[in-house]
DNA sequence: TGTATATATGAACAATTATTCATATAGTTA
DNA sequence: TAACTATATGAATAATTGTTCATATATACA
């Protein structure tokens, strides 16, 4: 019997499928340690303006990242503390293998 | 400083990359249950013998199942106890927005 | 107002990937 | 051995997706 119905499925994968990005994950493992604007990010990780605004849009649409202003530039951190326990328990069992 | 290097940034999303598909976490809801052959669980997915058949074998490449021979049939069951943590966070994570 | 900086976004392209279909392999049983 | 069942797999196809490049938007400051 299961308890969990195709729907939920389905949005569990699609959530997984935003941490199966090693550019997203590089995002969020920056923004564990503290909320940064969007060059800061780009700069930290390597990676291109224009490919760490893409990633964050979507991690933004999937409500994993919040932003705020300040001054022309935005910050982003972790949404909230799943997040940071998803990404966690990753890290355990990849160092586990 | 980031406590964790690119390499395993790598791991991490690939291993979340594995999760990030809804044929797999239908096979791994399958499994949390009981161990099954591959017909059952194509029948209790609702999906192809050989779409099921190729999923196995990236989730046991992955090593995040484990099988055994019965007979001409092959019993598949979860590798380890992450397997079902990281899928029940997901559902949490999930049910919480 | 004009210039510089920060961020977002659309289009194009390349790469990855999941499924289907056909078939191969292997074990079971008559 | 022959027929049947269970599983695996290769090739082809369709769809998804991440990056780049160019550019748009918006804010700050001189």
């Amino acid at each position: 019997m299961q308890l969990i119905d195709e729907d939920k499925i389905i949005d569990i994968s699609e959530l997984f499928k935003i941490f199966g990005d090693s550019t997203r994950v590089k995002i969020i493992n920056a923004l564990i340690d503290s909320e940064l604007c969007v060059c800061e990010i780009a700069s930290k990780i390597n990676v291109s303006q224009s490919a760490v605004s893409h990633q964050l849009r979507i991690l933004k649409a999937s409500k994993l990242v919040k932003y705020k202003k300040n001054g022309n530039c935005i910050y982003y951190s972790l949404a909230d503390e799943h997040v940071e326990k998803i990404f966690k328990l990753g890290c355990e069992h990849i160092n586990e293998l």
